[in-house]
DNA sequence: GATAAGGAGTACA
DNA sequence: TGTACTCCTTATC
């Protein structure tokens, strides 16, 4: 299995194989890319006297090995009281590239657990511990309910990392005088942003590679793009990007202070249909960015909101923050519209009578 | 060249 | 099974 690790400190996990490491949610972000999609492993501490309140155990395994990692303030520590327990996996990069603030998880069954380089089978209970779940007994759960008992100690591990990584957003803007979403930055916030990254992440000055792009310029790059311009680190600037465009994302859409990722009932008593849990649909999905033209409208926006005629301003934004929504990276315009193109036959969707580019009619308006 | 339209196969929940 | 993704061809702007 490729095994990397974050940059910062996580690497002695390869090396202290059982000790328990604590990571920032800055460090967490400090190489998102870096972290194989099924080698984390989340769990929130299982105790007051093996991590502290508030933390969360991220546990991954390397050739068949478990690690504690704990995520709680920004001060990196170590200690090496804490054992491996099997659970939940989720990719740190699933995150960020998830459906709002349910978040996409990935429920592991011991299979795939065991499913690595090293095919050992999951220990047994009294090593792996499933999730604690405050006022659940001994008692063994049904799977149903075992289930949900997982899911609801992985939602609030998912909430608290999520929570912190948009802080550290949050101060980086403060600090920057620059806004969240990189998509609105002129070239001196890119500068900014360039030269914050280098210093917090210790990455090579590269600020001249990139010094005629403004926020736009640097959304639409590729990786490939990055590395053309930065062979050293363009990879990392380019995943640091992506978490602040994700980033950026989920805070519009948990914009208005009606979305706190930290107070879940909220989530799901919003009746947006992006809290509801339920996978979202295009037209529904269209109709939310329609919704917020503060934070949208640059690239979708009405032509009519009583008709429901809407024009796609920015063809290849809608379709990245599509791709974002549903975790498809390869999304373009061409996939989008053929999307909605289906939608003609349901008839949920079509064009105007008077048809034009880039313009679609909501067959039955808001 | 970009967009529109639609056929067809596939993936996934 | 429904929905969406993906790839494709052809037509139009």
């Amino acid at each position: 299995m490729e095994q990397a690790f974050l940059h910062t400190g996580l690497e002695s996990l390869a090396t202290h194989p059982h000790q328990t490491v604590t990571v920032s949610a800055q460090e967490v972000m400090a190489s998102p890319v870096r972290v194989h999609p099924d080698t984390v492993l989340l769990q929130p501490a299982r105790s007051a006297s093996s991590l502290p309140e508030n933390s969360l155990a991220v546990l991954k395994t390397e050739d068949g090995t478990v690690e504690t990692l704990e995520l709680v303030d920004n001060k990196p520590r170590l200690d090496s009281t804490d054992r491996a327990l099997p659970g939940l996996y989720l990719s740190c990069f699933d995150m960020l590239f998830t459906e709002d603030a349910t978040w996409l998880v990935r429920v592991a069954d011991s299979a795939s657990v065991a499913s690595g380089p090293n095919p050992e089978p999951c220990p047994e209970p009294e090593q792996c511990p499933v999730i604690d779940s405050p006022g659940l007994g001994t008692e063994p759960l049904s799977p149903g309910l075992e289930e949900q008992v997982e899911e609801r100690s992985l939602e609030q591990v998912q909430s608290l990392v999520v929570g912190e990584v948009l802080k550290d957003i949050e101060t980086a803007c403060k600090l920057l005088n620059i806004t969240p979403d990189p998509v609105e930055w002129n070239c001196g916030n890119v500068q900014k942003w360039l030269l914050w990254t280098e210093h917090l992440y210790r990455l090579p000055q590269v600020g001249k590679a990139f010094q005629d792009l403004d926020g736009k310029d640097l959304c639409a790059m590729t990786e490939e793009d990055f590395q053309q311009r930065c062979p050293q680190c363009g990879d990392t600037l380019h995943a640091h990007l992506d978490i602040w465009k994700s980033a950026a994302w989920m805070k519009e859409r948990c914009s208005l202070g009606e979305c706190r990722i930290t107070e879940r009932e909220e989530l799901w008593s919003e009746a947006d249909s992006s809290c509801s849990g339920q996978p979202i649909h295009l037209w529904q999905f269209l109709r939310e960015l329609l919704l917020k033209p503060h934070s949208y409208g640059r690239c979708i926006r009405w032509l009519n909101k009583e008709k429901g005629i809407f024009k796609i301003e920015d063809s290849a934004h809608v379709a990245r923050l599509w791709g974002l929504r549903k975790n498809r990276p390869a999304m373009n315009y061409d996939k989008l519209s053929r999307s909605i193109r289906q939608y003609y036959k349901k008839g949920i969707i079509r064009k105007p009578d008077v048809s034009q580019r880039l313009v679609y009619q909501f067959v039955h308006p808001v």
